[in-house]
Formats: structure tokens, C-alpha cells, sequence
DNA sequence: ACCTGAACACCGTTCAAGT
DNA sequence: ACCTGAACACCGTTCAAGT
């Protein structure tokens, strides 16, 4: 048995980034975003609460700002050649992914909202745009309709998250058949 | 001179749950969501921050749902007969309304986008689908566009407040055309 | 370099007491 | 009925100290 340097003095894989982030949305998914505190996040990781300064200077805020990042930079996949279903079906099953993301992890659907991360959504934005682009549609209604579709995604997704009742108690939404109509509406109107 | 019994002895407007969340909107759109605490909303108040639990039994989570209720609740007017623009015309205002309702407080648009408060959003989405059901839309594309359509509005105002910056540092989005152009795409789709 | 322990300035909330 | 004051169990964060 040689030395396994992952594990340090007490038997524990080190702190890391990656590893903080990842606990932190464990904790965000399992007992809600009100829930996380570094105190706690400390106790997941086996470690002080003061330790976790050392990997992120900036405290929570920046805690914060890594799970935004963590779920919400998803840049769609540009459809090799003329894929079946051209741009449209391309931007269509990354509206799927993207909202079965954002509901998996639907406690930090209020800081990706409005934490002010520019990196996280301009890559996705951006990935849009250019599935549009080579789709041939302009520049102009390629950013219009790139905002348009990541605006619907993540408001519905919120509508979901909140469960707006208009039917009654009794009458069900059907949220899975609602969301691909309206993303119908959107990728018709789109180009 | 009578006595004003809208003046305590101390000379104070005697609190009031209106007057409370009023102040707390204040406060959070003066100096954001994390300033509002209960000791400053009773500084604000001139009273104890523990005066306000008599009148908000639930504390600050009842503070946080009256701030939803006060700004989210905005159902769309209903036309007069056959007003100009029709429904779709109809809708386009109150969308418009609504915006900028949030973006004036975009401090609570967390609040909004997560907060389970069914009786907030749910008067807005039914008289959205009040509206298209009278111009002749079917019961179930009016449930679609209309939950289409709040979820656009949320979430592109999300998209404003955090801004996406995918323009570069530069090139500036012109938000009021955007949003103007992403309504008439899902108007337009709608029915 | 990486983590700990004690300390500071805050939180939300309870509860008995005042008027 | 309405508000106060002290107290409790938490927070995030700083800072000197340990290894």
C-alpha cells in the first residue's frame, strides 16, 4: 500500500471547489435554499465553517454565484449538419433539457433569477443564437427570439415551481403538455 | 380642536399590516431584499421590530407573502366591448403594465418567482384566459397562451434585471424593443 | 497551505411584562 | 389591544493561532 494522496492526515478526501459547490446543492435540493448555511455546509464536509474562506474568498455571496453557474450554464448543442428537425427540433430538446434541469434543482431557481452572474446565462444565450444563425434566420430576430425562448423557459418554469392553482384544487395541469405547447408557440413565432 | 384617533399618544400613525408592507416595499427597493430585516422594518416604523409579529401572526414569512400579494397581483383589465386592438390588445397592455410593475420592484422578483402564494397569480392568469375566452379562443389554447405568456413576462423581466450581457461590454440591449418584439412573437402565436 | 477556535455584530422569534 | 425589553438560538465573517 502505497500513499493515496486524495486523502490527507485524517481520512478525508481535501476541500476543494468543485467538492463545496456540489455538497452546497445537496444540501439546496434536499432541505431547501433557506437551509443552506455555512455552518451547515461545513458539517456536510466534515470541516470548520471557516474553512471553506480559504476556497471561496468571498464567502456565501460566492457560494451562491457557483450554483448559479453550476445549473444554469447549459449552452445548447449545435445539431450536426442539417440534423432531423433542422434548428427548431435543436432548440427545442435544449428547452426540455434546460427546464428538467432547472426543476431538478428548483432552490436555486430564485438566484438564478436575478443574482447578477453574467457568465452563467451569456454562454447559453449565446449558444442560441448561433443555432439560429446557421438556421439562416437574421441577427436581429436570432437575439429577439434567443431571449424570447430562454425568458419563457425560465418564467414557466417558475409558474411550475410555484403551482399558480387557477384550475381549482381538483383540476390537475398537466405541466409536462403545457410547456411543450407553449414552447411550440414560441419556436412557430420564432425566425 | 377633537381628538384624532388616527394618532396614538405617542404621536404616531398606530401600525397597520398596509402600512407595514408598504414600508418593507420601501426598504427593498431602496436597498434590496437582504437589507429587509425585521429590526429595521421597526426602526423604519418607529416601533419595536416585535410589534409587527401583532399584526403579522407568521413574522417574516407573512411579511415576504404580503410583499408577493402587493406587487404580483395585477389582473388585466377587460376590455369594453369591442375595444380597439381586440383582446390581443388587451393582453400586449397589461404585459406591458406588468413589466414595468416588476421592474419597479425588482427586489422581490425572487419572491415572486418562487414564493408558493396561489391567490397572488392565480386572480392574473384567470383573467388573462377571461379575456382570450371572449374573443373566441378555445378553454384550452387560452390555459396554454395564458401561462405562456406570464411566463414570458417573468422571465424576460429576470432576464433585464440580471442582464445576459451576450452583446459584449460594448453593444447595449434596447430591453423596451426587445421585450416589445419577444410579446408580439407569443401574441401572435396565441389563438 | 490549509484548517481551527474564539469572538463580533448581527439575525428571527418567544415570552413575560407593561400600558 | 397593542407595544416593549430581555433573552435564546441561531447567522456570516474576521482574525489570530495552530499544523
Amino acid at each position: 500500500m502505497v500513499r493515496q494522496p486524495a486523502i490527507n492526515a485524517q481520512n478525508r478526501a481535501p476541500l476543494s471547489t468543485e467538492r463545496i459547490i456540489e455538497t452546497a446543492l445537496q444540501i439546496v435540493d434536499g432541505q431547501g435554499l433557506s437551509r443552506l448555511t455555512m455552518r451547515r455546509l461545513g458539517d456536510a464536509l466534515e470541516v470548520e465553517a471557516m474553512a471553506i474562506y480559504h476556497h471561496l474568498p468571498r464567502g456565501k455571496e460566492q457560494l451562491l454565484d457557483g450554483l448559479v453557474a453550476h445549473v444554469a450554464a447549459a449552452p445548447a448543442a449545435v445539431p450536426a449538419g442539417a440534423a432531423d428537425g433542422g434548428w427548431r427540433g435543436a432548440l427545442r430538446s435544449w428547452a426540455r433539457d434546460y427546464r428538467a434541469r432547472l426543476l431538478a434543482h428548483a432552490g436555486v431557481l430564485p438566484l438564478v433569477v436575478t443574482r447578477r452572474n453574467p457568465t452563467a446565462l451569456t454562454e447559453t444565450v449565446v449558444s442560441l443564437r448561433e443555432i439560429m444563425r446557421r438556421g439562416a434566420v437574421t441577427e436581429d430576430a436570432a437575439a429577439t427570439a434567443a431571449h424570447t425562448l430562454v425568458g419563457y423557459v425560465i418564467g414557466h418554469c417558475a409558474l411550475e415551481v410555484r403551482g399558480t392553482g387557477e384550475d381549482g384544487a381538483d383540476r390537475v395541469v398537466d405541466w409536462d403538455a403545457r410547456f411543450d405547447a407553449g414552447l411550440d408557440l414560441v419556436l412557430t413565432a420564432a425566425g
